[in-house]
RNA sequence: GGGGGCGUAGUUCAGUUGGUUAGAACGCCGGCCUGUCACGCCGGAGGUCGCGGGUUCGAGUCCCGUCGCUCCCGCCA
């Protein structure tokens, strides 16, 4: 028998050496034994943590008293006849079996994080949700086909990456940001069912569940329905799941309408773990006695089941505030049914009635703009929700976001605005309202939700030209403006485009709910800070005049920091 | 761009109202040890308290600035 891997441990008796011998599948105990063997017991009190050694012995049980019943290997170990030091290892910046090290340290020497459990855990389950995530897109027909990612910017959507090119001085390629406009060709080209695992490109501000370079699942089908395209999602939703041996949810998943969850959740992702439903209230305070509620375009409320402190309240006020609220209106309803608010005195009988809630619980109210409440009331019910622990955390919760808006008002310019892009098509008999009515068409866009996270979204796309052309002219884009910026795909659009639809999922905030986690890095082998740098090369770097002037880029000295040594 | 949190040995942390020579655990180095498995015992090294400035007789501790990490808002069609 010969093993090989690192040494997580060393347990040196002056005469007999133990050594914990480790890779990926586990940890086996190595005995060296002088009388047994002279060289290698010499060899093993050289070793440190993390040497990388060959051992060829025999596996022996062991003695009774000898077992170790908290490793799965601990009724066996291997008696060395030979050891083997195959490489040496500095004293490491962490120890591999501390859980509390912080991310940075973790980052800076990412190789050495990727040997705990926790990565390769990751790691591995990442590469089998792919791999399950490719075979069940063969089997439902789609093909794997690949499109650019240096391309053409556009100006809309996140910013892009730019890539400036030496044979063009002074023009740049932009990174992708998704294969959108490739992947509807790919349907006018006739691939009819086209999928890749697509790396994209976006210049924004990293979160927990962003980073500037990430993969989605992006799937585009011709002659679809909408029940054709989730029914596709939710086949690859199951074999995720199947893969890795767990129980999936049952299909279909719940539909639900964007107008109902932001009335009840506040949300166009909402966690439906928890109920705490937000209530509609402005039928019942308009006229109110109580200002706020009077002036207020739509008053609702939310019912905690817990009366609360003064100084619980105020931190809610303080949180509410934080999402634009001018303020967080009150009712306890203390444990004997006692109610405490200083807004009650102005509440008519019809109001009091309506709030009535259980006592030991209270009420919370938003009154302000529609879009307002919906926020305030949606981030206070997330809060309670942790806060209050009302998530069940064993429950996983999927279900689709349909019958969203085509398009919202910018509050900044006036300007009607696209809710996802301007390719998603309205749903059908709405197309008229593109000009007289924006703000109330509907469009054939659905998002994916798990547990409150986004996985992704998709539409039902625009395949007639005439109007994809209405869609810009309602954003406020002139002809001419829109050929600029897309005028190619507008040509496409001529020629023969078939109706078509798909979808986009991103698989590190897939992967990361899969795996248990709640950062995507945790999911990425090296990913990058919440600033956009990688700790471990030291990326992004500055460059040389001289590479610049190459490209056609001319910086004034004081713009050009000096690279590094 | 804005708000919150954090920054002290290699790592994770403690450090009182500003007061002696800044501590612990793990790790590291040396020694002893033949049934350990978080091995044990003895000894040792290791610090620009993120950085810069200020207040003070005296700053890890107070003030100002700055940098880094992180969460969130904006942003992410």
């Amino acid at each position: 028998m010969i093993v090989a891997g690192w040494v997580a441990r060393r347990r040196d008796h002056g005469g007999l050496v133990f050594i914990d011998l480790r890779d990926h599948t586990g940890i086996v105990q190595l005995v060296v034994n002088p009388e047994h063997a002279r060289e290698a017991a010499v060899t093993a009190h050289e070793l440190r943590s993390e040497f990388v050694v060959r051992a060829r012995g025999e596996i022996v049980r062991r003695a009774p008293e000898a077992v170790n019943p908290n490793i799965p290997t601990g009724e066996v170990e291997i008696q060395v006849d030979e050891l083997e030091l195959v490489a040496r290892s500095a004293p490491l910046p962490f120890q591999l079996d501390d859980e509390g090290v912080e991310e940075p340290v973790r980052l800076r020497y990412r190789y050495l994080d990727l040997r705990r459990d926790r990565m390769q855990r990751n790691l591995r389950l990442s590469a089998t949700v792919i791999s399950a995530i490719r075979r069940s897109m063969e089997e439902q027909g789609f093909i794997d086909v690949w499109s650019p990612s240096m391309t053409l910017g556009t100006p809309e959507g996140a910013r892009d990456f730019l890539v400036p090119v030496r044979l063009q001085p002074g023009k740049f390629f932009a990174l992708a940001q998704s294969p959108q406009l490739f992947k509807q060709a790919f349907m006018i080209g006739g691939l009819d069912r086209y999928y890749q695992i697509a790396t994209c490109w976006r210049d924004e501000d990293l979160r927990a569940d962003r980073q500037f370079e990430f993969r989605q699942l992006d799937l585009e089908l011709a002659f679809p329905t909408r029940e054709d395209v989730l029914d596709v999602l939710e086949q690859i939703v199951v074999a995720s799941f199947e893969s890795l041996g767990r129980t999936a949810p049952a299909r279909p998943f719940p539909r639900l309408a964007y107008a109902d969850a932001m009335l009840r959740y506040g949300s166009d992702k909402p966690d439906v773990r928890f109920a705490l439903e937000i209530q509609e209230a402005t039928d019942v305070t308009r006229g109110s006695e109580f200002g706020v509620f009077a002036n207020a375009e739509t008053v609702r409320f939310v019912v905690a089941p817990k009366a609360f402190s003064r100084g619980e309240l105020q931190k809610l006020e303080v949180l509410a505030k934080e999402w634009g609220a001018k303020g967080l209106a009150y009712l306890v309803v203390d444990d004997s049914g006692e109610v405490r608010s200083p807004i009650a005195k102005f509440l008519s009988e019809t109001e009091l009635d309506t709030f009535r809630a259980e006592p030991g619980s209270t009420v919370l109210f938003a009154a302000d703009s529609t879009a307002m409440v919906e926020r305030v009331l949606g981030a206070v019910r997330t809060h309670l929700g942790n806060e209050l622990d009302l998530i069940d955390s064993d429950r996983d919760e999927l279900l689709w976001v349909v019958d969203f808006p085509l398009f919202l008002k910018d509050e900044d310019t006036g300007q009607w605005t696209f809710v996802h892009h301007p390719f998603t098509s309205p749903i059908e008999g709405h197309e008229d309202l593109i000009e007289k009515s924006p703000g109330s068409a509907l469009s054939q866009h659905y998002d994916l939700i798990w547990n409150g996270w986004e996985l992704g979204s998709g539409s039902i796309r625009i395949h007639r030209q005439e109007i994809q052309s209405r869609v810009f002219r309602a954003m406020g884009m002139t002809d001419d403006e829109a050929h600029a910026k897309f005028g190619w795909f507008l040509e496409a659009l001529q020629m023969g485009a078939p109706p078509h639809g798909g979808f986009a999922l991103g698989i590190e905030r897939f992967v990361a709910l899969l795996a248990g986690e709640s950062n995507i890095r945790e999911v990425i082998a090296f990913p990058k800070t919440a600033s956009g740098s990688d700790p471990l090369t030291g990326a992004p770097a500055p460059t040389t005049k001289e590479r610049l002037h190459e490209l056609g880029i001319e910086l004034d000295e004081t713009s050009v920091a000096q690279p590094k040594p």
